[in-house]
DNA sequence: ATGTAAACGAGACGGTACGTCCAGTCTTGAA
DNA sequence: TTCAAGACTGGACGTACCGTCTCGTTTACAT
């Protein structure tokens, strides 16, 4: 037996935390089924770890521990500690930050950004610092955050802007990618960079500066 | 073992890489003095290690390896492993990246973020970067971070601000804070999250973007 | 999960490698029929495994997978790994160590003694040395190696020995169970401990130093 | 720093118990010297581990723990468990197990096989036994056992049977490796297969039956 | 000139966590 | 009811570094 990549999911991110539809009926493999309830088991364990302890007690045994779960079905389903947190952080905090869909883009945004500002100031944000930090040495982790958080969520940004723009209340001339990043860079470098606090008071601030740079006809106050 | 802390330089952010002026000459104590050689070796041993190898490979004992130092030697002056890169990073990076003094504001803000996006693009953003990884895991570490490099620069980037201001460059009414958040986090976002390159012309769109929110009478285009 | 003993074949040894002749016809338990390809693939599997890879590589698992055979198979059918190796011995290995039966007491003897001293230098040792070994570490192993081969063999020898006694040719006094730790102990030894060669020649010449103690007028040479 | 095989004492063996002289006084390697309590406590822990538990018990991490040792302290010095047991036999079991000499050379080998079935059938065998299971897995254990233990006691034994042998009271034409597995394979053979008791009186019948065959005159009783 | 005290290299030490291998158990779907 | 497949908990493996602790040597001030 030497096949090595024994079909794990998604392995170029380690995310897969989404079952991929179980291909309709047909071929159920043999074998004893995935245990549903280790794994929600496992990634609520490493959520929690990772909030309480942070980044340095995060040890695959301190999940496993928790989670009354061997070393061993960790390792199964996710290629490296770094892949365990991302799947941790999408299943259990992930959700609970959602996006807006109000009236206006620029009330869209700045309501955006207190929210995030607020969530990525608390225990949410130690979480996705500890996965950022990881990153850092295993690229694979960072590529899973990006692809599977990042990315995503700025699609859904980009949205709101372009609908900004269509309406008029944006200069048509913005580079998105570039206003993305003015938008929600300075709320990560607060998160992980301590330079000041992390709140919605900063935030409402933050977004009132920069989007005065991407308005229409911005006002000369 | 007598007195436990023996006169660590700095203890509090473990930065000490400047020898603070050697008191005149009256209390020079005895014994072997220090071998500024051996520290020099192991500073650059870290800058090193740290842009060849990453994060994943900056440990202690391949530092003292490197530098032909003993691992005590190196505990002996800097408290942790992120002290140390700290350490490294000041005296072997850090120099490079330098402030420009042009002559308007705005000129001097773009070029500036021109130089530093094209500079932490570079290796001496994975050293970076692997400092505020580690940060995330030992608080120290961000301190010194944020005492001895971060806050000193951002008072810089103020000056720049503050004159544009007083020439009538820039808006009166922006918060200086906020304002260093907008045009420096997303540099750290893009150095810390690939969401996409970190370069000259990116640096540059960024300026203009985010300067447009600044500025005293932004065009309308 | 009701009865916990689920009727394995002679728990106390683990031995079960002759299907006791399946009683007639009326007590056929319902269900799918015990898959005699199997056992005997597994069997043979064991024996080979062990003969090649030696006890370090003598796993349930790498007997499954040569097999072909599902792990749960083994352990319904046997109690452990020692029990596993035993049954492949007793089915494969066993059978090539046949008694002679010539006329003489002491050239049976003597001849006996040079087979087994051959066979044991060979494969057929390492798999009996295999056994052994793991009978140090579990009691049920050894007990199933000496009650389902090492006594039956005695008792074998004891019959030469016996009729070798009857016939005048050896001293009356003897005791036969020292006599038969006397003759086979040393086999086991080399077996075991490769303090020298086993071979025929030394199985020869070992047979002539013990039988001298036992013959009735030992040869002064 | 790649050198892999980093001086480690008689690495072919492992046995490493004798310090070798510590030639003459010069060559004091640097570093911190080793710490001969950490050894004699892993090497006492070994033998009590392998006394107590049995091979099944004897791991690493269990012989550590009793120590006080880190595991890598053992990993420093010995190359396997088995290494580490002979070890442990050698500096704690090994010295119990004395060599007599009486007048006679029967009575010295009646006497010797008598005290070394003794022992062999107490704490110790259990210790040899495990040694030589483990031998059977790993062949640097039973070389190790062979050449720092059999070997040197055959030649100690030998040493008896030339004595006899020009005193007249054995045979001179017996083959000496031969003599010595006749008389001290069968003890082996009962400490790892338990066909019945290994106690002083079979001892001293085996003698009997064994040494009839080699001395010059052999009573016909 | 001779202590004496600190700094240095080397490296052994008790530990923690790693990622892997198997053991032995349990579950599923097919035969 | 048995089988192959394979997921599960759990324990030990051998390795890599951690941060601490001697060692024996080197250096330079203080006597």
């Amino acid at each position: 037996m030497t096949s090595a990549a024994k079909r794990k999911p998604s392995a170029a991110t380690g995310l897969q935390h989404v079952p991929q539809a179980r291909a309709a009926k047909p071929t159920r493999r043999a074998g004893r089924q995935r245990d549903e309830t280790a794994q929600r088991a496992i990634l609520r364990a490493a959520s929690e770890v990772l909030e309480e302890k942070g980044m340095a007690g995060f040890t695959i045994e301190a999940v496993a521990a928790r989670a009354g779960a061997g070393k061993t079905t960790i390792y199964r389903w996710w290629p490296s500690k770094g892949a365990l947190a991302m799947a941790g952080f999408l299943s259990e905090t992930a959700p609970k930050i959602s996006y807006a869909n109000g009236r206006s883009a620029l009330a869209n945004l700045t309501h955006q950004l207190r929210r995030v500002g607020s969530v990525y100031g608390g225990a949410s944000g130690r979480v996705l610092s500890a996965i950022i930090a990881e990153g850092q040495r295993d690229p694979a982790t960072i590529t899973a955050f990006v692809e599977g958080y990042a990315k995503p969520r700025r699609a859904e940004a980009k949205k709101i802007l372009l609908a900004g723009i269509e309406r008029g209340e944006l200069r048509p001339d913005i580079d998105l990618e570039v206003a993305l990043d003015a938008l929600y860079g300075p709320i990560y470098y607060r998160m992980l960079v301590p330079v000041g606090p992390l709140d919605e008071h900063w935030a409402e601030a933050l977004a009132a500066h920069v989007l005065n740079g991407l308005k229409k006809q911005p006002t000369a106050t």
